[in-house]
RNA sequence: GCGCCUGUAGCUCAGCUGGAUAGAGCAUCGGCCUUCUAAGCCGGCGGUCGCAGGUUCGAGUCCUGCCAGGCGCGCCA
């Protein structure tokens, strides 16, 4: 993808020396470096070490064996051929042959201008410039409350979608409601039997039911709405259904037997009454809580749409035309394997039943249909041996592989106190999103569940999340912002005012080793965007945030920003201003606020 | 058994898709508030990057083989 490189306009520095490189290679092919090809891209790196200059360029190391010249030889043909340019101060050879590039002064204060003038808009790239892109993320299945599992998934998802925004992407966020299938009918079953119990009828509630209190408030809703309605005879209800687990039978056959009584004795429509009952309500009480969180979608995706529409056909159709497709044994399968799978997968079973792998087909056709051409799915990390056949049928579908991307979530372990919680959906014994949102706050939550990669299981430690201290690394964050809200507070009490003009003319006067460190961190922000974006990386931009407020506050440590020296005083006030923008624009990517005072 | 993820300081983790002397936080030890909020700062201690080979100017990073841990391997959803 070319960017416009010519001048300080260009998002990167990176590119304009890039530039200067290639031109100076391309001159030098008339004599040293004849008969050799040329790269199309040099690598510009930052460097590490203010010693090193603000960037260095690796090139003459990678081309020194095929120009059969000592690298620092090199390197110093392409210094003397590099073309002028007004950002650049000074080009030294250092080491076994890098090129490190020093900037000018006005070059590195640039960035100061820009953020002020951008705003929340620095780092940004151009709205809906890149491709129609299409996250979906949580997608629990609505039989109960969110728990933290779930939530991980939820500020994970919602961050890489707002990552993906801010770098142009056309984004569309989606929650996949699995509103069809046999966990489905247990929910309703279970909603049926608690209300059951509450009208007064008597039996065990099954093993393989779910045991949440919420069954029990839904049952107490249909009671009011619709009185004794939906009450039958509990031996009526039991009668010929397989034993349970607790009575020497199977816990399955048993919940199967059930949801048939159901169906039996209520009827289509009032079994529907019921059903819904149970959907309606979780899913309520799911997006509630996600929005409360701060996670919003813009689409909610019912997988029973696709059941009704016969989506599910025509999906298979479409893969069938792909020639990707076998019958077997009398079920139609999808032939995996020729995308890396391990076997084959069913898609309709040898009794007629679709599998829920015919659904996620259709519902990727769908998405395609739909006009998007970047599919992100994010899964639990239980999901994983999902991906080859979903990947497959995509690329059967698209020809490309590279248009679904899947990124897993690893398991979220709870720790109070040092001792571990532990989390079972179908007991109804789990901590719920809510529950850890209203006890450590949304804030620290956001932060926590994306602070580590998502390929490493997280140790959410309640204790360390809700502490308001330093070992809280979302509360120095937000500390520094506050910090610099303060500093202008103080500013008018002290009688100055804040002079931008000049300031900005006065940025030169920023020669303090901090002022220059917090001057490439805030240039580093755009491509930290860029890059968290195309590696679905939000950790990466919470740790610079973390990085940038730990360079602000050394400096607040260090220096005086309301000094008399009117100049310098309002350049520093450009400087922490800048970084309050970037601190604000980050952690509002993050989902985290930005508090003006603490 | 096969597949995916992980292994870096006492603990929790980064490490910019191969760069220069491997970094933070916590813990621990020692300093800094009459000066813009000490929810802060400065310094010390702490490493065989799981192990062994390989690739090359250069490897925590890439390749191979082991070791350890987690997860997943249904005509279930």
């Amino acid at each position: 993808m070319a960017r416009p490189v010519s001048s300080l306009e260009s998002v990167f520095m990176k590119d304009l020396l890039q530039q200067l490189v290639l031109q100076a290679l391309d001159s030098l092919q008339s004599g040293p470096l004849a008969d050799i090809d040329l790269p199309d891209a040099v690598q510009i790196e930052r460097t590490r070490d203010a010693a090193h200059g603000d960037y260095a360029c690796n090139v003459a190391l990678t081309l020194a064996k095929k120009a059969g010249k000592p690298p620092r030889d090199l390197a110093q043909a392409i210094v003397d051929t590099l073309p002028a340019s007004g950002e650049v101060e000074k080009v030294e050879i250092a080491g076994p042959g890098f090129i490190n590039f020093y900037l000018t002064k006005h070059a590195q204060t640039a960035v100061i201008g820009r953020i002020l003038a951008e705003g929340e808009t620095y780092g940004r790239a151009a709205t809906g410039s890149g491709p129609k892109t299409l996250v979906e993320f949580v997608s629990a299945n609505p039989t109960g409350p969110l728990h933290v599992g779930h939530g991980r998934g939820a500020a994970f998802g919602a961050t890489v979608a707002n990552l993906l925004e801010a770098a142009g992407h056309d984004v569309h966020r989606e929650y996949y409601v699995n509103d069809a299938g046999r966990q489905m009918d247990i929910l309703g079953t279970s909603v049926w039997l608690r209300y059951l119990q509450a009208c007064g009828e008597t039996f065990s509630f099954p093993k393989n039911g779910y045991q949440g209190d919420y069954i029990g408030d839904y049952a107490a809703e249909l009671i009011s709405e619709h009185g004794e309605a939906f009450r039958r005879n509990a031996s009526e209800v039991f009668e010929a259904v397989p034993a349970d687990e607790a009575d020497g039978g199977d816990k399955e056959a048993h919940i199967d037997g059930l949801i048939a009584s159901a169906k039996r004795l209520l009827g289509p429509d009032d079994y529907e009454t019921v059903f819904q009952k149970g959907l309606t309500r979780i899913l309520d009480d799911i997006r509630d809580d996600l929005a409360e969180f701060g996670v919003n979608y813009d689409e909610w995706f019912s997988e029973r749409s696709l059941v009704v529409n016969d989506a599910r056909d025509t999906g298979i159709e479409r893969l069938k035309a792909s020639g990707h497709t076998k019958t077997e044994e009398g079920a139609l399968w999808f032939k995996s394997t020729d995308y890396g799978d391990e076997k084959d997968r069913v898609l309709i079973r040898s009794n007629g039943e679709h599998t829920y792998f015919a659904s996620d087909v259709a519902y990727h056709v769908n998405k395609l249909d739909r006009g998007y051409s970047h599919l992100v799915d994010i899964w639990g990390a239980d999901h994983h041996g999902y991906i080859k056949r979903v990947a497959g049928a995509v690329q059967a579908l698209t020809g490309h592989d590279d248009v679904l991307d899947v990124r897993l979530v690893q398991f979220v372990s709870l720790f109070r106190g040092g001792e571990k919680q532990q989390m079972s959906t179908r007991s109804g014994e789990f901590i719920t999103l809510r529950e850890l949102r209203e006890e450590v706050g949304n804030d620290a939550a956001r932060f926590f569940y994306v602070m580590r990669s998502n390929d490493v299981p997280l140790d959410f430690d309640l204790e360390l999340a809700k502490s308001q201290s330093n070992d809280n690394p979302v509360y120095y964050i937000q500390y520094a912002h506050a910090r610099v809200c303060r500093v202008f507070e103080q500013m008018q009490e002290k009688g100055f005012s804040f002079d931008q003009a000049n300031g900005e003319a006065a940025l030169p006067r920023l020669a303090e080793s901090h002022e220059e460190a917090l001057l490439t961190q805030l240039t580093r922000y755009p491509e930290l965007l860029q890059q968290a974006a195309t590696q679905t990386a939000p950790h990466t931009l919470a740790h610079y945030l973390r990085d940038l407020a730990d360079g602000f506050h050394s400096y607040y440590n260090a220096h005086q920003f309301l000094v008399d020296d009117a100049d310098l005083r309002n350049a520093r006030l450009c400087l922490i201003s800048a970084v309050r923008q970037v601190i604000y624009n980050g952690l509002t990517l993050l989902g985290v606020s930005a508090p003006e005072r603490m």
